[in-house]
This record gives C-alpha cells, sequence and structure tokens, in this order.
DNA sequence: TACCAGGTAAAAA
DNA sequence: TTTTTACATGGT
C-alpha cells in the first residue's frame, strides 16, 4: 500500500535523511535515497520504505507500507501520522529562518542546509532510553550499544524472509535483568536505570506521552525524579523525542564543541556560555543546536 | 598504554 | 555541602 506525504516546504529529503545513512539495514536505515522504517500502527508493525518524488522548494513523498497481514484503510491516518512525524515534515521552518537571520553566524550555515528538518523517535520512551544510553560515552560507541539492545528486546516483523526490529516496548525491557543489557555493551548501572524506567511505566507509574501538557521545567523535574536520568538526559529526549525545539543540552560536550567551533573559533566553553550563546535562537535553540552539529558533520566552514 | 567520549549516582572528603 | 570515583566500549 502507497501513501503520498507533501511535507512542509522547504524539505531536503536527501538531507534530513542522511542521518539514518550506516544504520543497521534491519533496523532503520537510509539508503540509495529511500529511508527504511519500521513503525507501529495500531498495535501492527509495519515497514515503511520512504522515498521522494519532489523537491526542496515543492517536496512530495511517496511512503510504500508493508505488514506481515492485510493493511486496512484504518490503518493508514495513524501510518502517516508516524511516518511524518519521523523527520517532522509537516514543521514549518521559516520562523526559524526568520531568527536565524538576525544572527550572521547561523544565517550563513542554515543557507547551506535548507530546507533540513530534524528527526524526531516514534516514541518518547524511544528518546529517553537512547538518551540514557548516549551518557557519557561516543554517538558511535552508543550507536553500536543501541543496536544491540533492538536486536536483544526489539518486536520483529519477518517480510519475504528478512527479519526487521523495532525498538523494545518498556514491558520488553521491564523483564529484562541488569545482566542481560550487560550483555548487549552497557554497564550493570545504565541496565539498572534502563529496567527501572521501564518498569515505572508498564505499571503504570509514568506516562511519558502525557508530558506532553507540561513545559519544560516541569518535564525536566518529572523525568530527574527517576534514578539514572539528570538535566542532561531530560533534555536531550524532550528535543529529540517531544518536538520541544527549543530545548537544548547546553551542557552537552558535543553541543559546547560545536557553538565553540562556530562562535568562539574552538576554545572551550562551559555549559553556562553556551546558554547564553543559544540565547539568541529562542525559541528554537534546539533546533539551532540540531543546525550547528549537522554543520560540523558536514564540515562546513567557520565564517571569518 | 592511557585517555577520552553528547553523565549520573554514590562514596568520600 | 562539595569533590571524587566507578562505570562500559571503542577510537586515537
Amino acid at each position: 500500500m502507497k501513501i503520498a506525504i507533501r511535507p512542509a516546504s522547504p524539505f531536503d529529503f536527501h538531507l534530513s535523511a542522511s542521518i539514518f545513512a550506516g544504520g543497521d539495514p534491519q533496523i532503520q536505515r537510509y539508503q540509495d535515497g529511500r529511508l527504511w522504517q519500521l513503525i507501529r500502527s495500531g498495535g501492527k508493525l509495519m515497514l515503511a520504505v520512504i522515498n521522494s518524488r519532489g523537491t526542496v522548494d515543492s517536496p512530495l513523498l511517496q511512503a510504500e507500507l508493508h505488514s506481515d497481514g492485510p493493511l486496512q484503510e484504518s490503518d493508514l491516518p495513524s501510518a502517516r501520522a508516524r511516518v511524518e512525524g519521523l523527520l517532522n515534515m509537516g514543521l514549518d521552518l521559516l520562523p526559524f529562518y526568520q531568527v536565524a537571520e538576525r544572527d550572521p553566524v547561523m544565517s550563513g550555515l542554515v543557507s547551506q542546509m535548507r530546507g533540513l528538518h530534524s528527526p524526531t523517535t516514534p516514541t518518547v520512551y524511544e528518546a529517553l532510553i537512547t538518551s540514557i544510553v548516549e551518557q557519557q560515552i561516543s554517538i558511535r560507541v552508543a550507536r553500536n550499544l543501541q543496536m544491540r539492545l533492538v536486536r536483544a528486546f526489539g518486536r520483529t516483523l519477518t517480510l519475504d524472509g528478512k527479519t526487521y526490529y523495532a525498538f523494545p516496548e518498556p514491558r520488553d525491557l521491564a523483564a529484562a535483568r541488569p545482566e542481560d543489557l550487560r550483555g548487549c555493551g552497557l554497564s550493570l548501572r545504565k541496565g539498572e536505570y534502563i529496567i527501572g524506567v521501564s518498569r515505572e511505566i508498564a505499571r503504570g507509574r509514568l506516562d511519558l506521552e502525557s508530558l506532553a501538557a507540561l513545559d519544560d521545567r516541569e518535564v525536566i523535574a518529572r523525568l530527574s525524579r527517576m534514578r539514572g536520568i539528570g538535566v542532561w538526559t531530560a533534555e536531550l529526549t524532550m528535543v529529540r523525542g517531544m518536538r520541544r525545539f527549543d530545548s537544548i543540552p547546553a551542557d552537552d560536550l558535543g553541543v559546547r564543541r560545536c557553538i565553540s567551533r562556530y562562535y568562539r573559533q574552538g576554545a572551550g566553553i562551559t555549559g553556562a556560555e553556551a546558554r547564553e550563546i543559544a540565547s539568541r535562537w529562542k525559541p528554537w535553540r534546539g533546533l539551532a543546536s540540531f543546525y550547528l552539529i549537522t554543520a560540523e558533520q558536514m564540515g562546513l566552514a567557520v565564517q571569518e
């Protein structure tokens, strides 16, 4: 079954999806112009294969949906929302670009990344767990551990003899032991954090999706009540999984490094200095930092 | 080899 | 109350 999607313009599908390049082809992957991603819609797993049929200024995407059973018309609205959510396709970037105009450095970078949309995880839970995994270790190592975690605990969908893995549900990880996660390369302590959070959710004592009703400070306070979650993890969860485009983990080493690169000639800066510089991007601080990180990865030059 | 990489909680001072 | 330490993997 195929659906057509018209993202808000401008939308650069290739640039936005490249963040998924090099991923595990059985989990999430962008390759040869197509984005592969398992989505969950109405309790049913399906594989979405997304490609572009339009341009940056007149974007048009096509998503093929595959499942191991018959797909109903009633599955489509939810599936469409899931696909659009992956790259925040409905988000109008122009208000952010207007704010960026006031900042010569950001303005110069943005003009080279026009149409870049940031990704959002299908669930808040996935953002929270992957953020815990990423604590302290390098992104590269963290991606490895995340792939092992998904393969070990995720639900699967088999199509044409190929198995695809979806991110685990809270109850899948709630049933695990720290030693099981240790087997994926995680520390025993992170295993405890992840299992603890998953159990709270599985028992109905924490509803992550309902945090949408709270403001940023309240979300940080609520999440920080749980063992293993500090301000950094909460902020990363918000910007990555809750579409809080103004939330920025300013203490983050990577964020500080790229702000320093483009605004302070690479001199080391503190989280407080990063927050000060970031204040000019309100109310788009999180999206701006995503642009900076992407600029760094693309090797864009520092403006003189 | 030793150190560091998109932190956090718990122990020690 | 503030400072130090352990934790895991993988790159340099």
